[in-house]
DNA sequence: AATTATACCTAACACCGTTATGTAAAATAA
DNA sequence: TTATTTTACATAACGGTGTTAGGTATAATT
């Protein structure tokens, strides 16, 4: 499992990131990030519903109710131009930590060296 | 600037791998970060101090008041056992997380194929 | 003499994941 | 038939943490 901060860093790009991809609904988002994850990735849904609630509020996301033939109701959710415009920036600060992270752990082009104190 | 989010799921780890490296206190390690960052971090005294204080009462680091020839002193925290084992644990977390987004942005060797619906 | 840089600290506020709980229907198991 | 699990969405109290704002003190620079 992973620490709360790194869930709460992660939860937005990547519901961006997923519905980049097509309309998805909640219950199969969180399937979703199972898979993809390989099952280190464990999202309840009281965790991602307020997520999806405040990001259609914020306009990254827009949603609507779609009633499936068992009789059953989801709620489809598709990204904006909003959205991809902040998964863009999103992902760039992502990358820029990540590359951080890749050189001071020794996994990239040039080593880290501790400025002289 | 990185989100909220993003900031307080690679502090800890950051202060970790920095700490890594050899001993260092709170200011210069603003100043390693925004170097390192090339100057997409900007830690605030206000965040970090707070956090090598809990870092601290964790058992992660370890501190040491130092007064230097000019007259000033500092506080240089190393790092413990148990901050390196925390450290190897949310490595892997990070770049478990990474490599999902890795995926999701067409940026790795197998595409992402989002599952049928 | 005044300002900036160095070096540490605390407090109120807002945001958000966690845990717990609720509602409801379909599918499966006993 | 009945009970349990899965599907599918939602809200509320709680705790942890970055942000903003403010405080203290000394050395270096203007």
């Amino acid at each position: 499992m992973a620490t709360k901060a790194l869930v709460a860093a992660s939860t937005k790009p990547l519901v961006l990131s997923i519905l980049s991809y097509g309309e998805n609904y909640g219950y199969q988002i969180i399937k979703e990030v199972e898979r993809l994850s390989q099952g280190q990735l464990n999202w309840t849904d009281a965790m991602l519903y307020p997520v999806l609630n405040r990001m259609d509020k914020e306009g990254l996301i827009a949603s609507q109710w779609v009633k499936t033939e068992n009789g059953r109701k989801r709620k489809y959710y598709r990204i904006t131009d909003l959205g991809r415009s902040t998964l863009e920036r999103e992902r760039a600060q992502w990358l820029n930590v990540n590359r951080i992270f890749v050189q001071l752990w020794g996994m990239g082009e040039t080593p880290y060296q501790p400025s002289l104190k």
